[in-house]
DNA sequence: CGTTTTTGACCAGCGC
DNA sequence: GCGCTGGTCAAAAACG
């Protein structure tokens, strides 16, 4: 709960990924954007691997070019966000799963996931009308690597001043080899 | 007492 | 069609 102290350990790399789907990954470098304050807008865009497990994208929505995400109409839970998608992922060496990042998340399940012996959790934007989503899992090969999947964009500013977050961000680009 | 976490159930997509 | 896997719901517990 102190502050901790994140490094930046890699992109998600596509190819070391444990299961990926061929099929899905046709698309070599998707553009995936960052955006830090609603105020400014987004960050200058840098471009990951995406993290494309198969059983990721399974859901409801498919990857297209520029990380472009199809909805489905009929949800049961109602709120069915039909604006595309973006996605983006990054790995965090850190001693605890949930980084603060300036914005609030209420956990809203935890699953085991087959590929790593750690859960996933899953957190949604707590701001009303922001279905901003992330899920955190724990790098089974290695036990220090968070990996922070994002999905969609926050349309509200942020409550708290994210240090941190900028910092991680810097950092991101710094060691974005694009 | 309001908010968040926990946790099993439920549901949908995919492969067989 | 059936079962597996992963994502979400929701009720109760935990938390501050």
């Amino acid at each position: 709960m102190p502050m901790e102290k994140y490094q930046i350990f890699l992109p998600v790399s596509g190819p070391s990924s444990p299961s990926v789907s061929p099929s899905s990954l046709n698309m070599a470098n998707p553009l995936i954007y960052f955006h830090g304050d609603s105020e400014n807008g987004v960050k200058p865009e840098s471009r990951f691997q995406q993290l494309d497990a198969k059983s990721s994208v399974s859901q409801t929505s498919r990857i297209c070019n520029g990380s472009e995400f199809k909805m489905k109409p009929g949800k049961r839970g109602g709120d069915s966000d039909d604006f595309r998608k973006h996605r983006y992922a990054f790995q965090t060496r850190s001693q605890v799963d949930i980084l603060d990042d300036g914005y609030r998340w209420r956990k809203y399940g935890q699953k085991t996931v087959k590929s790593s012996k750690f859960p996933r959790s899953y957190y949604r934007c707590t701001s009303t009308g922001c279905n901003v989503k992330k899920q955190v899992q724990r790098n089974s090969k290695d036990e220090g690597i968070v990996v922070t999947t994002y999905e969609g964009m926050h349309n509200h500013p942020t409550e708290r001043s994210s240090e941190n977050f900028e910092d991680i961000l810097r950092q991101i680009q710094t060691y974005t080899p694009f």
